[in-house]
RNA sequence: GGGCGAGUGGCGGAAUUGGCAGACGCGCAGGAUUCAGGUUCCUGUGUCCGAAAGGAUGUGGGGGUUCAAGUCCCCCCUCGCCCA
């Protein structure tokens, strides 16, 4: 890493400090999820509501000093690069939300207490501040707060008490007895109170009152907001409940009768803003704060740097040991890996005490820990990290390391990686082509990869700069789930039905359909439908049942359609009597080519798209054809016999082949082209067109293809049942869609 | 509180994206084969009226745009997910 001259001149201390402060993993101490029960640390995304995301156990923020990747240094290129990536939007909208970008401008007022440093995505609308407020936790609060209340404070902003000292305390008292969730989601009812301080508006040399409120959070930008009623709802709800003064600084359309207005429009009451537009009123500001060193523009992400530690034995150690000083190094590259030590007990230190501390259990390995090492100044006993990686270190490369898994060299070689990842145009991010994986890695695995990959590619290991081009989000097959009279889940597999209850014993419990799993206790093997059907119809089944993107209960009861679809097409194709081949060589009629080509496209489509369920459909509907014509004939023309087999084979692979085998091929289907259908067949020369009356079916014509509409209108008027409809009646307008329908507009 | 998605027969789900709603399968009913059960095969199956021909009605509810709406627009209800 380049180290600029200016932190060089100032020492070692300073160049290290350099260092530390952009190399990619690093230690600090910061506050982290501590979860207990789990006896590890974990990472904001593994947090949901102040519980972890496995298991649903509490977690504390406590201070300490971990290793993190610096993932907020790609914040702007993770959400570019979202962009040109074939993957839903609401996965993207996942994305851009955790990284959370917003622009906007820090802004500081002066205080008795020091400047009050607020972040503000609205800096054209500073005129229209008429207070502050800070989180109940925010740092300058002791000191804002004041002995007295200064004279004229109004009995509302007090809360009752005789000193701001005891109101303040007491109001943190409260808040911190509430969770995030319950100050944001409370919003009806705003609470606080006035720290006897007052702060002033740089634009215009107001003082403002300071209050400590909950809504506003610690956790979101600064902990301190400037509020600008007229155009927050949140402010202008808080203004209300305190009788504070409402300005607006942007002039809402003349029928706007709401409240607080966030849309744009021409500034107003503002100055030397005054009619400039919301965005350019942005700029003007942000130039007039920074040339007065009043703020400045800055862009702020929610995403925090990700932490990287883990007290677990199952993880990678980290390739670093500590010398005499605690100084990190990185182990030389001529002794790595570093495996984990064998250890007799590697379960992770639990407890239910939230004062616990983290404890690795790689410190039970007290020979590994004591390392000799000569890094370049003589044999030396180092003391290993006794962190290990998260579990994500792994999903986060896996995918490059499938590519090229034997390669005893390199971790993948540049042209495998280019081969199957690299980027097939300009525009193109590269990575793979399809990725199949649940939405609960929105914020987390494919988070965690997307930006691995960007740091292999900045290192130069890789051509593409995205590992997934195409994702999928497949549904979850749900299982009943029951839940005790205290809700808590019980053992799905004891429960039994009885008049439409369920019953756990003698206690009834309650019944509700979730995503399998340990959590829900109600996991449902498939070993029974394999047992009883076969590996082919487990799998045609589950690809029949629905799109695959949908989630929906485990049922069995529909098993033996696909079943019978599979021993119909082999009766089709197999004597079973004499388990002789029933394929002949005789030319297929036109109308089954035409059927065949038809399926055959709509086979394709539907696999291109992942529309399993359709191709399965479509396939039945050849065979329900196919059996029609051939069932009782001397056979099945291998022309369609092939073709059918072939269509079947990715859903119902070991049927197939067997199936490929009867019809004399020594050589595996796996090696045949995915058929595909023949234009020629595809086009019709006849096509029924549904006749309306007034938007009514009233009948059908058959016409030829590509039909002129007056031929079409002319074929229609002789439909019995169409001129009935028309009779008497006066045709106003004739609308013919060509090869689609004609209707009869009347009156 | 905000955002996104979904709601179609008794059930799972189709519908070339504005053009015949209910493909395909399950289930159910009737029939054929069978000593019988199962298997297999055929027919029917949204709802209402009708013996039938046919008619009316119908895609969570209400309104709208259109020759034509499951599909587009507005309001509401319910469910799911995400964020706060």
């Amino acid at each position: 890493m380049p180290i600029p001259e200016t932190v060089r001149t100032q020492g070692d201390a300073a160049v290290r400090k350099y260092q530390d402060d952009h190399r990619l993993a690093y230690q600090a101490e910061v506050p982290v999820n501590w979860c207990p029960a789990l006896g590890t640390v974990l990472a904001n995304e593994e947090v949901i509501d102040g519980k972890s995301e496995r298991g649903g156990h509490p977690v504390v923020r406590m201070p300490l000093r971990q290793w993190l990747l610096r993932i907020t240094a790609y914040a702007e290129r993770l959400l570019e690069d979202l962009e040109p990536l074939n993957w839903s939007e609401s996965i993207k909208l996942m994305q851009r939300n955790w990284i959370g970008r917003s622009t906007g401008a820090s802004v500081r007022f002066a205080s008795a207490a020091g400047d009050i440093e607020v972040f503000t995505t609205r800096p054209d609308t500073l005129f229209g501040a008429t207070y502050a407020v800070l989180a109940p936790e925010h740092p300058l609060v002791d000191a804002l707060t004041t002995p007295s209340w200064p004279a004229g404070t109004p009995a509302l902003w007090t809360g009752g008490h005789a000193t701001p000292a005891e109101a303040v305390d007491e109001y943190r008292r409260a808040a911190s007895r509430r969770s995030d969730l319950e100050r944001q989601a409370d919003t009806k009812t705003k609470t606080g109170v006035f720290t006897g301080s007052y702060a002033t508006n740089p634009v215009n040399g107001t003082d403002i009152p300071v209050f400590v409120a909950d809504y506003v959070l610690m956790g979101y930008g600064t902990g301190a907001i400037m509020a600008v009623p007229g155009q927050d709802q949140r402010d202008w709800d808080f203004a209300e409940a305190f009788d504070l003064p409402i300005i607006r600084t942007v002039q809402p359309p003349d029928d706007f009768d709401g409240k607080a207005y966030v849309g744009t429009g021409p500034a107003i009451n503002s100055e030397f803003l005054d009619g400039v537009d919301v965005a350019p009123a942005k700029e003007r500001i942000i130039a007039w704060l920074e040339e007065r060193g009043s703020g400045e523009g800055t862009v702020t992400y929610k995403l925090r740097d990700w932490l990287f530690s883990r007290q677990r034995y199952w993880g990678e150690p980290f390739p670093i040991v500590y010398d005499e000083d605690d100084m990190p190094i990185a182990v030389p590259e001529s002794e790595l890996p570093v495996l984990l030590p064998e250890i007799d007990d590697y379960e992770p230190v639990t407890s239910d005490d939230e004062n616990s501390m983290p404890e690795p259990p790689l410190g039970r390995a007290a020979d590994w820990v004591e390392v000799e090492l000569d890094l370049g100044d003589g044999p030396k006993t180092y003391r290993r990290e006794l962190n290990t990686m998260p579990q994500w270190a792994g999903s986060c490369w896996y995918e490059l390391r499938y590519l090229d898994p034997t390669n005893e060299d390199a971790f993948i070689d540049p042209e495998v990686e280019r081969y199957w990842m690299g980027p097939a145009s300009t525009n193109d991010t590269g990575g793979v082509d399809l990725y199949v994986g649940g939405v609960e890695h929105a914020v987390l695995h494919l988070l965690y990869a997307r930006l691995w990959h960007k740091v292999l590619f900045d290192l130069g290991y890789l051509s593409s700069c995205e590992p997934f081009r195409r994702l999928y989000n497949q549904g979850y097959i749900q299982a009943a789930a029951y839940t005790d009279e205290r809700g808590f889940y019980v053992d799905a597999t004891s429960v039994v039905a009885k008049d439409g209850q369920f019953f756990l014993g003698d206690a009834e419990v309650t019944r509700e359909f979730g995503k399998m799993g340990k959590s829900l206790k109600n996991s449902v093997s498939p070993d029974e439908m394999y047992d009883r059907y076969g590996a082919d119809t487990l799998r045609l089944y589950e690809m029949f049942t629905g799109p695959l993107d949908q989630s929906r209960p485990w049922d069995t009861t529909a098993v033996v359609g696909v079943y019978r679809l599979l021993q119909r097409i082999w009766r089709l194709l197999v004597d079973e009597e004499t388990g002789a081949s029933r394929v002949v060589d005789v030319p297929l009629d036109d109308g089954s080519r035409r059927v065949l080509h038809r399926t055959i496209d709509a086979v394709r489509l539907g696999m291109e798209e992942l529309r399993f369920n359709v191709s399965v459909a479509k396939i039945t509907e050849l065979n329900n054809h196919l059996t029609a014509v051939f069932g009782d004939a001397e056979g099945t023309p291998r022309e369609a016999a092939e073709p059918l087999v072939l269509i079947l084979a990715p859903l119902a692979p070991h049927i197939a082949e067997e199936l490929w085998a009867s019809m004399g091929h020594e050589r595996s289907l796996a090696w045949e082209a995915f058929p595909s259908a023949d234009p020629t067949w595809l086009a019709v020369d006849e096509v029924e067109l549904p006749v309306q009356v007034n938007g009514k079916v009233r009948g059908h014509v058959t016409v030829p293809a590509g039909a002129a509409d007056d031929a079409i209108e002319q074929a229609a008027l002789q439909v019995d049942r169409v001129a009935a409809a028309l009779h008497g009646k006066q045709v106003r307008r004739v609308v013919v869609v060509s090869n689609r329908m004609i209707n009869f507009v009347v009156t």
